[in-house]
DNA sequence: GCCGTTTTCGGCCCGACTGTTTTCAGTCG
């Protein structure tokens, strides 16, 4: 039983809690519970031991006690009784959006309403309009959002729609009246999976701007629109919000709005310390309360959100790191991490040509990339076994590497590195022997196939690749693809160990439907010792640009220009590529 | 149900929009 499972457990009482009506405060400890226990970077084998469970903030006695129920039984009584009360499917009614609790409650007890099938059904009818509460508007709401959650599964690639995200954004810069503009949420914070898009434009012409926003032609529908609030969906699907504030309220829309809610309840707990409170427009003075003995401290003034943290006492926090996952103790005591820019990096390793499946030679991944003002390519086209990408042979390789030599000739001051992205077969055994691995610069190790070994067997799989001393680095650690295929089972925290030990990096591969390894792993691996690689795995000239999503998983990670060795010069790079093979003996 | 540099009791973030009512409840972020 791992964590996201109990995180999952707990979320489902709450709901279970809600549609019972029961106490609102009782509801959100779990919430803040499961919360809590997402971002816990403690032990699993803890989740046993009720001791160590209290100590994890938002859990105490009663949660601690079902946790470990959860754990040592596989089951939770109370849950069990919880869910006995109500039909099995109930909860996918909390999926459509407009409907919450209230809603659901009164659907089931007045027309026995269950799931999503009876719903439609009870709409088709005309019985829901009939209930108190609800009208003919709700319900054509209600089937509208029926008809579209098939359409609109709700859950976007931070890279699906970044280019709508900056063209409108663009736009909005672009109207004379706007002063400042920013999309902020689960975007500016550059989680990998975004819900929607939050736009703050600060302005003393909100109705031009609103009407701009709403008439954009990369609009698809109107949501809702109010005189400061509007909300449109993108052809692409995603839902798209608007806030227009004036200049003094800017810093303060902006941090509310980016979140994440988890770190903006200790930004306004820290400001409710002070005598203050904090809202998305302003910082004011608390009213007075006759028990309150001492006075507030003067509210300096916040003109941008920097100013907000100094004047909590904090230094500013990079909304990459607004999880609520440490940021607020380094920023209190000045140990926050200088973190990584995209400008720092100097070049990248794994990309493909058109030998195996990308779509772009040599030659023109080699021109993009100075393009882009790197240094120096790494190619690593596929290894035989990956038939399915057209994987080189020893033959082909050692064509590519004759080319790659060649061209490197007529280079300045950059050059390509000759890889190759080799199989880690089944038994963790290379697609290729170790003399013909030896006449590459590097080895870029991945697995490709297999993907439903037992964790043990894969962790022993990897790991065995790691202690070839040709193996430079690995590849998108877990394989996921993100909303389509889960991560296959691998016990990274002893990956991390292996890479340690062995002098392998680790890539973050920056395609956007991978984003592997993922950034709540690289405060251990940081810690570990293991370096950084980020790679696009570029399957053509225009892919490369995808390095920028890697900086936003490294920058969440807490990674700095010394995590990762795509920051150092060409001048220093060869060494670096090298060093596990002299460690190993196996060249000068 | 959780929590405490005011507190072991009495708080718990709070504002905008929609729809249904006629002053507000429900939902959302």
């Amino acid at each position: 039983m791992d964590k996201a499972t109990i995180a999952d457990v707990l979320e489902k009482i709450a709901t279970l809690l809600e549609l019972k009506g029961e106490n609102p405060f009782k509801i959100r400890a779990y919430v803040n519970a499961a919360r809590s226990l997402e971002t816990w970077g403690g032990n699993i084998a803890d989740l046993a031991n009720e001791e160590t469970l209290e100590k994890i903030p938002g859990i105490g006695k009663a949660i601690a006690a079902k946790i470990k129920e959860l754990v040592e039984t596989g089951s939770l009584k109370f849950f069990d009784e919880l869910k006995a009360e109500f039909p099995a499917d109930i909860l996918e009614l909390f999926s459509l959006p407009g409907l919450g609790a209230k809603k659901i409650k009164a659907l089931h007890e007045k027309l026995q309403v269950s799931n999503i099938a009876q719903l439609h059904e009870a709409c088709v009818a005309g019985r829901v309009a009939e209930l108190p509460g609800f009208g003919k508007t709700t319900q054509e709401k209600i089937c509208r959002a029926i008809d579209e959650r098939q359409k609109y599964a709700g859950t976007f690639q931070l890279g699906q729609i970044a280019g709508e995200a900056e063209r409108l954004q663009d736009d909005l810069r672009s109207h004379p009246d706007a002063l400042h503009v920013c999309i902020a949420g689960s975007y500016r914070r550059r989680k990998e999976i975004v819900r929607d898009l939050d736009f703050i434009v600060a302005t003393s012409a909100p109705a031009e701007i609103s009407a701009l926003f709403i008439q954009h032609p990369l609009v698809e529908s109107i949501i809702a629109q109010g005189p400061t609030k509007s909300s449109v969906r993108l052809r692409s699907g995603i839902q798209c919000d608007l806030r227009v504030v004036t200049s003094a309220e800017y810093p303060f829309a902006l941090n509310y709005f980016t979140g994440s809610k988890e770190h903006n309840i200790e930004v306004r707990s820290r400001a409710l310390k002070r005598g203050w409170t904090l809202n998305e427009y302003r910082l004011g003075e608390t009213p007075s309360d006759p028990k309150q003995t001492k006075t507030p401290k003067k509210i300096p003034p916040v003109r941008e959100e920097a100013d907000l943290y100094r004047a909590l006492d904090l230094d500013y926090i990079p909304p990459e790191l607004r999880e609520n996952c440490g940021e607020f103790e380094a920023a209190a005591t000045g140990k926050l991490p200088r973190l990584l820019e995209a400008e720092n990096l100097r070049g990248t390793f794994h990309c493909h040509t058109t030998a195996s499946d990308g779509r772009n030679s040599l030659e023109e991944m080699a021109a993009a990339a100075q393009e882009l003002g790197l240094q120096y390519l790494g190619i690593a086209d596929h290894s035989r076994s990956s038939i399915q990408a057209r994987g080189l042979d020893e033959a082909r390789l050692r064509v590519q590497l004759a080319m790659i030599r060649k061209l490197n000739e007529s280079f300045e001051n950059f050059r390509l590195f000759a890889g190759v992205e080799c199989d880690i077969l089944r038994d963790g055994s290379l697609d290729f022997p170790d003399a013909v691995l030896a006449e590459l610069d590097y080895v870029v190790a991945s697995v490709h196939s297999a993907f439903t070994l037992s964790e043990a067997e894969m962790t022993k799989r990897v790991i065995r690749a790691l202690q070839n001393p040709h193996v430079a680095m690995l590849a998108h650690p877990t394989g996921r693809l993100l909303l389509k295929r889960d991560r296959y089972a691998i016990d990274i925290p002893a990956v991390i160990e292996a890479a340690a030990e062995t002098g392998t990096w680790i890539e973050i591969n920056a395609a956007p439907k991978r984003l592997d390894l993922d950034w709540r792993w690289w405060p251990l691996a940081k810690e570990k010792g293991v370096k950084c690689v980020i790679n696009p795995d570029a399957h053509g000239v225009e892919r490369l640009q995808e390095l920028w999503f890697g900086v936003g998983v490294a920058r969440k990670g807490w990674l700095t220009r010394a995590d990762v060795v795509n920051c150092l010069p060409l001048g220093k790079i060869q060494d670096a590529l090298e060093e596990k093979r002299r460690a190993n003996g196996v060249v000068e």
